[in-house]
DNA sequence: TAAAATATTTAGACAAGCCTAAAAATATAA
DNA sequence: TTATATTTTTAGGCTTGTCTAAATATTTTA
């Protein structure tokens, strides 16, 4: 089957709404994914229909069909490697990777991602800390701890960012915050829900909307 | 300027088309060589004319404007570039990079294709001995001799292949032959101008058609 | 140089993907 | 349980890039 970037863009999008949201995808949320209009969304949503790569019911919103499934995982695949690409052969940072995978995910071949993934040796997750699905679409979940459920005197390492959208990205820098930085919390402020981080090089205080944003493994 | 991957092709192959036959480039050759009516071209010359990327007067064919010229010879580099990472990097042969190269020539970013050139390493040529232009869009072209104009006795060394389509190449790795190979030519055939040639490894009769695509060095 | 052949352009149509505005369905609130 | 608000779909239209068929210009041939 061969699909369109646009139809590629819109299976993700709902890959990854769902993952993130468990039941259906609206067509509202999908539209607000794709920066159209939802009434694009619901064209669009007929067409994967008729391929059978979603399935519809008029005002029920959509889930992926196994076949969608399939497809979108393996766009995902490809932009995590090619992110990996970017960070670690061309010397991006991790705030500057994803705009370019958004195209590069989309080039299309049999044999280009398998390549490309034994060329950067196999790695298992992307600069963001995403896991890579395997050639056969398996991938392996972050187990969801964050940040804002570590408890007090505990240490954790980071291992992955929820929102992984540039100023994030680009704000974390700032904090001195990296995949594998080790954090221990110092206090927590039930007031805000804030807390009070020592990370290796500082003490800072993170609010609540960050430590629910930054996955970690407890130590 | 932000142009869509058509109109890139097109100015690609004009680019193309100018450079193998010097003067106006003609609306059927450009049907020829991106596969399309010549009614679509009519259309998307005058696009590009309205966009001053090409010279147009009607039924006079076209030429490139600076600015035209300028962003084929972008696409040119990066083309070209991809197919030294997939050759170099990636483990393909040379018959196999081209069509992969279409699309990745299409990927747009300010840095993307410097920052690969010098992962690379400065790559002067392509995998099929093509020059590839520097970032300000200056190219060192070869100089045209051909293998068919090589007299009898004299050695050589492959520096280009002209057609460097998929069957002519796969022909030249049966024959052995490579960039870099030192052919000797032992005698040629006034008859159809078939040359006899000794390369590294045998010697083997070459076809007029066969030579005229073969960029050589003499020796 | 006139007729025939070929090349190019125009005219009208279509699919993909998007939009706005309006209608219909669903969800929420009184 | 109605009334109101929100969401979703439909209807109709636009742009890009393509096509076929027909008209027009250029080139070749006689
Ligand atoms: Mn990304
Ligand atoms: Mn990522
Ligand atoms: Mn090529
Ligand atoms: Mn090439």
């Amino acid at each position: 089957m061969k699909l369109s970037q646009t139809e590629e863009n819109y299976l993700k999008a709902i890959y990854n709404l769902a993952y993130a949201n468990a039941n259906n995808v609206s067509t509202t949320m999908i539209s607000e994914a794709i920066k159209t209009k939802a009434s694009s969304v619901t064209d669009m949503i007929k067409k994967l229909a008729d391929k059978d790569l979603v399935h519809y019911k008029k005002y029920q919103g959509v889930s992926l069909t196994k076949i969608g499934q399939k497809i979108a995982v393996e766009i995902v695949r490809k932009h995590r490697l090619w992110e990996v690409f970017l960070l670690n052969k061309l010397n991006y940072n991790w705030d500057e990777v994803h705009e370019l995978a958004e195209q590069l995910e989309h080039i299309k071949s049999d044999t280009l991602t398998d390549k490309l993934e034994a060329f950067l040796e196999f790695p298992t997750h992307d600069p963001h800390g995403d896991p890579i699905p395997d050639k056969e679409g398996n991938i392996e979940h972050h187990k969801d701890t964050m940040l804002s459920s570590v408890e007090t005197e505990k240490s954790c390492v980071v291992i992955g960012i929820k929102d992984s959208s540039d100023p994030f990205l680009k704000f974390l820098d700032k904090l001195q915050i990296q995949l594998g930085s080790t954090l221990k919390v110092i206090s927590k402020e039930p007031f805000d829900n804030s807390m009070l981080v020592k990370t290796e090089s500082a003490s800072i205080s993170i609010s609540n909307q960050i430590s629910k944003n930054i996955f970690v493994k407890k130590l």
